[in-house]
RNA sequence: GGUCCCAUCGUCUAGCGGUUAGGACACCGGCCUUUCACGUCGGUAACAGGGGUUCAAGUCCCCUUGGGAUCACCA
């Protein structure tokens, strides 16, 4: 019994955003490392704010990720039986109990503390009840110790500890009898026998109650990692007014899900200078000691970084698969041009995104385009005409259409004409795109092929010529 | 406000008593060059403040300041 046991337990109430995947990742990676296992749980005890779609959007986020969990996914909702069960041993050993006190009457109570200046905590108005009011509705509260100290060492912050009489009875069955989350969460974490907790640390001051909780369940207590939250860029709590939160936006604004789990991993966790991890080493490499104890900015540019260095690192077969939807986003259908591969490979170093890519690549599958009028001003100028012309003799005289033997086929030109690749490498390269940016225009005449690039110069020709 | 947590370049971080305080992103220059980008070389830039402990403190302790989390019949 020395496995370690690991679980994300996101709430369905929207998608998987870059904080919970994060800590789905921590989850994870040790899971792996330690050759333990990884429980998926569902945490939808609220009923009222829980909704399918918000499930579905985790599982597919974490599949993008390729965070796999070894059990689960369980819900919470299925398990509420179990809660009940315990709810009632608690308070037939009198380490719980019912609680007559209306919402209504709660609130006023708190009002009037933070009015006075006091701590809003429950007051024990029905702590020390003998007996029970029938009919009448109630939750039921645990009785927490009113004295001493609950401590515990978390494997992220260090030493933490709380005087108990700071802690108050908190409720663990609402008067509808459906079980509140500090208790759930410690019933699933127990009976799952769930060795430690990584979670994010808004839940270090939950921590203490739970433990009461464990101890008077008589459960062992599973050791706790806190790991700090994820700010935005004015270091407040990252939000929508940031950029995006979920991860399958970053999917679809073009990134890959090796830079997302390199960026996050990263965001929070090092290892001496290293910045690029294959998932390998990750699980190799991680520990949940180096940690940082401080909350990290998402850095957006980084994010771009690492993802430029991934996509450069690719296969250009497997980009060209992942790129596809881009391309049709754009009404650019891949099936009827250049190989797509070959396209993706004249991108890759110049892309730091998919969608960059897909907007570089659009070009290569429309002949008809408009011409960058500020191009046509500084480019197409009539004495171009002449080159054009020279260019296309040349390239037809080509034996292979191959790179080098273009490049070759330039630099002959130029020596020829007596001109300097700066006056012949613009203009084609607008007939060639539009515009004044593309890849290098050897590689885009090789991917485009023979037939299509005389076509795109003859029709600059045209132009130039005032057809 | 109570409780708890945090604090090294703009950002992510290395550092675990003795360092010219290192790396990465971003930024600024040079080089490369048919454009853009990539690449490459170099540069600017940090230990929040104050007390201790110690021969020696970014590293240990305390205080101050600043930031954050949390105080529900939400999770």
């Amino acid at each position: 019994m020395s496995e370690v046991r690991l679980r994300f337990a996101p709430s369905p109430t929207g998608y998987l955003h870059v904080g919970g995947a994060r800590t789905a990742l921590f989850n994870w990676l040790l899971a792996r490392k330690l050759k333990g296992r990884f429980i998926l749980r569902i945490e939808d005890t609220d009923v009222a704010r829980s909704t399918q779609e918000s499930v579905d959007a985790i599982l597919q986020g974490m599949e993008w990720l390729g965070l796999d969990w070894d059990e689960g996914p369980f819900f919470q909702s299925d398990n509420f039986p179990l809660y009940r069960e315990h709810v009632e041993k608690l308070l037939s050993e009198g380490k719980a109990y019912r609680c007559y006190c209306t919402p209504e009457e709660l609130e006023a109570k708190r009002e009037k503390a933070l009015a006075e200046g006091r701590k809003p905590k429950y007051d024990g108005t029905c702590r020390n009840l003998t007996e029970e009011i029938p009919g009448k509705p109630f939750a039921v509260r645990f009785k927490a110790p009113k004295d001493g100290v609950t401590a515990f060492d978390d494997l992220i912050k260090g030493p933490i500890s709380f005087n108990n009489e700071e802690l108050d009875d908190l409720i663990i069955q609402r008067s509808d009898g459906t079980p509140t989350y500090n208790f759930t969460v410690v019933i699933d974490d127990a009976s799952m026998q769930v060795t430690t907790v990584i979670r994010g640390d808004d839940h270090v001051n939950n921590t203490p109650r739970q433990i009461l909780l464990y101890e008077a369940l008589g459960y062992p207590v599973p050791k706790f990692a806190h790991v700090p939250m994820i700010l935005g860029a004015d270091k407040t709590r990252l939000s929508k007014r940031h950029g995006a939160t979920s991860v399958m936006a970053y999917r679809d604004m073009g990134f890959l899900p090796e830079a997302m789990v390199n960026y996050l991993v990263r965001l929070g966790w090092s290892h001496g200078d290293q910045e690029i991890f294959s998932l390998e080493e990750l699980i190799e490499k991680f520990s949940i000691e180096n940690v940082g104890k401080s909350a990290g900015v998402f850095n957006p540019d980084k994010l771009l970084w690492l993802n430029h260095h991934y996509i450069n690192e690719s296969a250009p077969d497997q980009l060209a698969e992942l790129l596809i939807p881009f391309l049709k986003e754009r009404e650019v259908d891949p099936e009827g041009g250049p190989s797509l591969p070959a396209v993706v490979k004249t991108l890759q170093e110049r892309s730091h995104t998919l969608l960059e890519m897909a907007d570089g690549a659009v070009f290569y599958f429309r002949s008809d385009f408009d011409y960058d009028p500020e191009a046509v001003a500084k480019f197409l100028k009539p004495d171009v005409a002449p080159r054009y012309e020279a260019l296309l003799a040349k390239l037809d005289s080509l034996n292979e259409f191959t790179h080098d033997a273009i490049e070759a086929a330039f630099k002959e030109l130029c020596a020829d004409q007596g001109i300097k690749m700066g006056q012949i490498g613009p203009p084609v390269r607008v007939a060639l795109c539009g515009g004044t940016t593309s890849p290098s225009i050897y590689e885009v005449i090789e991917v485009l092929g023979k037939e299509e690039t005389r076509k795109r110069i003859t029709r600059a020709l045209d132009s130039v010529r005032g057809g």
